[in-house]
DNA sequence: CCCTATGTTCCCAA
DNA sequence: CTTGGGAACATAGG
C-alpha cells in the first residue's frame, strides 16, 4: 500500500523521534518475518528511503530495512518503551489483550517510545543488513531522474508506459495509485508503448511525477483505505486525487467519463478522451 | 460464493 | 536473454 509519498512521510516523522536513539529491545510477533537479530544496543544514525523501502541506518555499520508491501503500517507509541509488553501501564486504549494492536507483527523499542509494525496481510518484510544496504532499485523521481536516459533505455522496450513507471528496477517508488495520477497529469495513455515516447514526453512524465508526488508528501500520503501515518493519522491526498477511484465520474479537465480497465492485473483509471496524446 | 485491494516475486510461455 | 501474464502470498471488506 505505501508508495513513495507514504514511506517518505514515515521517514520524515521517524527522524526526530529515533535518530540518535538506542534500540533497547526488538520483539518479533510474526515468525514469518524471520530473525531480526543484532539490533539491541545499536543506535539509529539515520532514516532513509529507497523507493518504497525504509532503511534505519545504524551507528557502526549495518541497517534495518523495512518494506511495508500492501498493508504494512508503522505506529509510534510515545513512552513506556522499556515496560514489559503486557504491563497494564503500557497498554493503549485499543489493545487486543496483550498491549498491542491487532495485526502487530514487530515491535522496536527505544528508551522513550516504540515502533510497531502493523500488517494485516503479512506481506511486509524486515531484514537486517550487516553493512550498507543491499537495495537494487532505479533512481527515484526526485533523485537522478534523467529524461534522456529513460528515453535511451526505453527505445528497445515495448512495455506500456504505466508498467514501466511501476517497475521498481527502472524508477523506484511509484505504485498503482500514483502511476494513474502521474499519467493523467501528463495527459498520457497508460497503454502507450514506451518506445514511441520522445525525450519531451519523458520530461513531461518527470515533471508530472514531481508535481503529484510533492503534493502527496505535503499531504502525508493518500488514505483511500487503511493508510495512516506514524502517529495514526490519515493522510489528506485522497481529497486531491485526479483519476484514481473516479470511475464513471466526469474528467476534471474535459468532462469525459473516467474509465477503469485492467493493465497487468491492476485497476487502471484514466480519461480516454484527454489521455490519448501521440507525440510531444 | 463472488470480486476487490496502495506490492513483490516466482513460474511459465512466447 | 527479454517481455508479459498470471498465480501466489494472507487477509479484510463489499
Amino acid at each position: 500500500m505505501p508508495e513513495l509519498p507514504e514511506v517518505e512521510t514515515l521517514c520524515r516523522q521517524l527522524r526526530p523521534e529515533i535518530v540518535g536513539a538506542e534500540i533497547v529491545a526488538t520483539r518479533v510477533i510474526d515468525s514469518k518475518l524471520g530473525g531480526i537479530r543484532g539490533l539491541k544496543g545499536r543506535t539509529v544514525k539515520g532514516v532513509t528511503r529507497y523507493g518504497k523501502a525504509l532503511e534505519m541506518e545504524l551507528e557502526g555499520g549495518g541497517s534495518l530495512v523495512l518494506h511495508l508491501r500492501m498493508t504494512g503500517r508503522l505506529l509510534w507509541h510515545k513512552g513506556n518503551g522499556m515496560l514489559p509488553w503486557n504491563n497494564r501501564k503500557g497498554m493503549l486504549p485499543w489493545h487486543n489483550g496483550n498491549g498491542m494492536l491487532p495485526h502487530t507483527r514487530l515491535v522496536i523499542s527505544f528508551p522513550h517510545g516504540k515502533i510497531s509494525l502493523i500488517d494485516p496481510r503479512r506481506f511486509a518484510t524486515a531484514t537486517v543488513h550487516r553493512k550498507g544496504n543491499c537495495i537494487s532499485l532505479g533512481s527515484d523521481p526526485f533523485n537522478g531522474f534523467d529524461p534522456s536516459h529513460l528515453w535511451t533505455i526505453a527505445q528497445q522496450c515495448t512495455l506500456p508506459v504505466k508498467s514501466f513507471l511501476m517497475d521498481q528496477r527502472r524508477i523506484a517508488g511509484i505504485g498503482n495509485i500514483y502511476a494513474c495520477e502521474i499519467l493523467y497529469q501528463a495527459r498520457m495513455d497508460p497503454w502507450r508503448r514506451i518506445n514511441g515516447l520522445s525525450p519531451d514526453d519523458w520530461a513531461a512524465i518527470g515533471q508530472a511525477a514531481q508535481e503529484i508526488l510533492t503534493r502527496a508528501i505535503a499531504c502525508r500520503g493518500t488514505s483511500v483505505s487503511d493508510w495512516r501515518d506514524l502517529f495514526g493519522n490519515a493522510g489528506e491526498h485522497q481529497n486531491y486525487l485526479l483519476v484514481y477511484g473516479r470511475e464513471g465520474t466526469g474528467c476534471y479537465r474535459c468532462g469525459g467519463r473516467i474509465e477503469r480497465r485492467k493493465l497487468s492485473g491492476r485497476g487502471t483509471y484514466y480519461c480516454p478522451t484527454c489521455q490519448n496524446h501521440e507525440g510531444g
